[in-house]
DNA sequence: GTCGTGACTTACGTTAACGTCAAGCTTTCT
DNA sequence: AGAAAGCTTGACGTTAACGTAAGTCACGAC
């Protein structure tokens, strides 16, 4: 059940996602489960990076970034500096999304405005207009 | 220079797009402006037309919405009950990007209350976490 | 042994909004 | 006239994250 093994169809079901999307990951080497022949095996550490990477696309982070991200960890381990690294690529998202929805605000502000003023959205439209 | 007729480059200047653009959105039959020759002339009525599809691509509108929007208009002129759609589906599209950003700011928490606790994103990583 | 089931690989399809050549026609400058 | 400029029409390329179909393999059930 909860063995340290996992197939791909308990995976899928685990984490709501598809088989396609697991071997999308593989081929982008974002994850890399054991074979017992041809068959995929994932470990208790495959479950943990696929954890990050649907974590990161909640925020918005593209698969290679989070590629990028995991390898930081393969290379000897979490030390300090690659910490830093991940902490600093995260606080720059952070910003990205904040300015994101900055825009969506104004944007929002600007098209209920427009609505409120009975759609004058179509001004161009009539001749009469300006 | 501000006569009713623009050439391409001169619409590209006015708003900002490259010809390709405005070919583009020729092609999607979003605008289509006189023939002298085989150049492209451009009207009062086209500059309106692609004055809105930039602000509806502003507001997040896809090419495709904005079309049917600016066909409506075609069909006679704008009456009441083309209005009326055109108001609805602009409410709509707010009520979109207001989930929209509503997502964007749980994101944004997540995300910040992550890096509050130090990063503890990378958890799963660490052997030692449960 | 063969049937059904599930997993596998390979590879093309999808969506949006253009970018980027390639090649030809016209007008314009010299 | 010849060349440079600017316009035109194809038509393929790009990006992301898978979807989908086609064909193969392997294994337990019967």
């Amino acid at each position: 059940m909860d063995n340290d093994l996992m197939t791909i169809r308990e995976m899928c079901e685990a984490f709501d996602v598809t088989p396609r999307t697991l071997r999308f990951y593989e081929a982008k080497e974002l994850i890399s489960p054991l074979r017992e022949g041809q068959k995929r095996l994932y470990t208790r550490s495959d479950r943990g990076r696929l954890k990050l990477i649907l974590r990161g696309k909640r925020f918005g982070f593209a698969l290679e970034e989070m590629r990028q991200l995991l390898n930081l960890y393969d290379r000897g381990g979490a030390n300090e500096e690659q910490l830093e690294r991940t902490i600093v690529a995260a606080r720059e998202r952070l910003a990205q999304m904040e300015r994101q929805r900055d825009e969506l605000n104004e944007a929002i502000d600007e098209l209920r405005s427009q609505l409120e003023n009975g759609a004058e959205m179509l001004a161009a439209f009539r001749p009469a207009a300006e």
